[in-house]
DNA sequence: GACACGCATTGACTAACGTCAAATTTTGTT
DNA sequence: AACAAAATTTGACGTTAGTCAATGCGTGTC
C-alpha cells in the first residue's frame, strides 16, 4: 500500500502542537511566521521515501504524525535500520549544514505527515536565533550518545540480549500496560528491520523469538507481542553471571 | 609509565597552530582572547584520564598534542573503545550543553597535551559568536554519521573484515608508505582495544592476526605492523562475492 | 477468488566466534 | 638486573549465529 507523497495543507507550524516539542520550540513569534513561510506539509504512505541516500540536502523535514524510520544500506545492498523519528523530531539537517548528499534514507513506516523547511529558511532561522542551533547541537548529541550505546551493545551483548533490550526500548513508545501486568506491544517494523536492528539475520531472529516464546518470556503472533512480564525481559540483557 | 598530570604552560591559544585547524577556528581576535583567559593547559602521561564518565562536565576539552581515548563502559565492565581524538579535536562539549555527567572516558594514549576551557568561557564564546555553536554541530554530526557507519559495519562485516577496515583506518594516521610499495604502521592501541574497536574479543584479534600472517596480508610485531599490499586488505573487506 | 509476491518460519548443516585455561612474551617497577 | 604485573598468544572445546533451502503464511493485485 503504496500512496504517493501528496501535499498537504492540514499543517501549519504557527498551530503546530509539535512544535513545542521541538527543537523549533526555541523560536520567537516572528521567527515561527518565517518558519511557517518556507514550509510545506506532506503526506506519506506506508513505506514512501521521505528522502533517499545520495540526495542532497534542499532542506530539513519535521515529522508531524507517524514513524519515520532512518536506514542506511551498505555497498552490498544491506539495509540497517538505525533509528526510528518520531513526531516532532527534525530531519535531514546534516547534509543542510555540511551541504554533503543525504547519507541515510528516510521512509515512512506508515501513514505519515511531514513537513519540509527548504534550506533558505533554516539557514535564516539558524542567522536569527543562535538557540537553534544550539537545540540543534543538544539533539544531535543525544543521537550520538544513542548511537555509542547501540555499538557498546553490539561489541558486548548476544542477539538474543539486544533482541531483548529492542523490545524494552519499543514497549517505551508502542507498549501498552494492561490490568494484570502482562504488557502488549505492536512492532512498528517487520522482523527483517528488527534483525538488522540488532545486527542479526532475520533467520536468527526468528529463532530467538521461538526461544522467547518456549521460556515464557514473550508471544509473537504478527506484529503484535504479548509480555507477561517486562521484568524477564530485563533479566535477558544482563549476560549470565555465574553464581 | 602512568605520570601524573601536570599543569602546563606551554599552550596558549592565540599562538596554537592546532586552533587554526580547530571548531575554534571561527573566532575572531578578541575572541580568542577570551578564550585564551578561560583556558589552562595540561600534560597527561600515557593511560591518563582526561575525564571521566558519570563526571560533571566543567568545561571542555581541547587536544593540542597526543592521542585521546574515548571509551564507553557497560555495567560489566567491558571497555568500547568508541573514538580517537587527536590534535585540534574538541572533547566533553555534550557534558557542558546538556548539564548531565560525561557518557565517556577520555584517556591520553600515550603523552599528550590537552587544553582545558572552563564552562563558562564556553557559554560566552557560544553566546558572543553562534559560529562556534554551528562548528561544533557539524563537528558532531560527523561524529555520529561515523558512529552509524560503525553500526553498518558491525551489522553486515566479519570481524576478519572489520578489522580490515580498522587497520585501514589507522593507516591514514599512523601509517606509512616506503619505497617499495609496501605499508608500514605504528598502532596506537593494545590488541585488547583493537578488539573492543571491532566488537570481539581479543583473543580472536590474535587469531585473525594470526590467518592475517598465514594469508600474507599483514605481519605484525608487538604494535608494529607490515603491509605489503594495503589493497590486500581493501578486498577483504567485501564479504565473499561468488563468482 | 485465484494468484503472485514478499515475509516469516523451520530444518540441516557449517563456519565463526566466544569461553576457559595455560603458556609465553612484553612492559613497567623497584 | 630482577621481579611483578599485564598483555598476548595458543589450544581445546562448546555455543552461537550464519547459510542455504524448502515450506508456510499473509497481503495486495488482477
Amino acid at each position: 500500500m503504496v500512496k504517493s507523497r501528496s501535499r498537504g495543507s492540514n499543517f501549519d507550524c504557527v498551530t503546530c502542537i509539535m512544535r513545542k516539542r521541538s527543537d523549533w520550540s526555541v523560536l520567537g513569534r516572528d521567527e515561527v511566521t518565517l518558519l511557517a513561510n518556507g514550509q510545506s506539509s506532506f503526506s506519506y504512505g506506508s513505506g514512501e521515501p521521505v528522502y533517499s541516500m545520495g540526495e542532497s540536502g534542499d532542506g530539513v523535514y519535521c515529522v508531524c504524525s507517524g514513524t519515520v524510520a532512518i536506514r542506511r544500506l551498505d555497498a552490498e545492498g544491506n539495509s540497517v535500520l538505525l533509528q526510528l523519528a518520531y513526531p516532532g523530531d527534525t530531519l535531514g539537517y546534516e547534509a543542510v549544514l555540511t551541504g554533503e548528499p543525504h547519507r541515510c534514507n528516510a521512509e515512512a513506516l506508515g501513514p505519515a505527515n511531514v513537513c519540509h523547511i527548504k534550506s533558505l529558511t533554516v539557514k535564516e532561522l539558524l542567522d536569527k536565533n543562535p538557540n537553534l542551533g544550539l537545540q540543534f547541537l543538544r539533539r544531535t548529541a543525544a543521537s550520538l550518545d544513542d548511537a555509542q550505546d547501540k555499538l557498546v551493545h553490539h561489541a558486548t551483548l548476544s542477539n538474543r540480549a539486544k533482541l531483548a533490550h529492542l523490545l524494552l526500548i519499543l514497549m517505551d513508545r508502542y507498549g501498552r500496560r494492561t490490568a494484570d501486568g502482562t504488557s502488549t506491544l505492536h512492532l512498528p517494523v517487520s522482523r527483517r528491520d528488527l534483525a538488522s536492528m540488532i545486527g542479526a539475520r532475520h533467520e536468527t531472529v526468528s529463532r530467538i523469538i521461538g526461544r522467547f516464546e518456549s521460556d515464557g518470556i514473550a508471544y509473537f503472533s504478527g506484529r503484535s507481542v504479548r509480555i507477561p512480564q517486562v521484568n524477564a525481559l530485563v533479566e535477558e540483557i544482563r549476560p549470565q553471571l555465574v553464581g
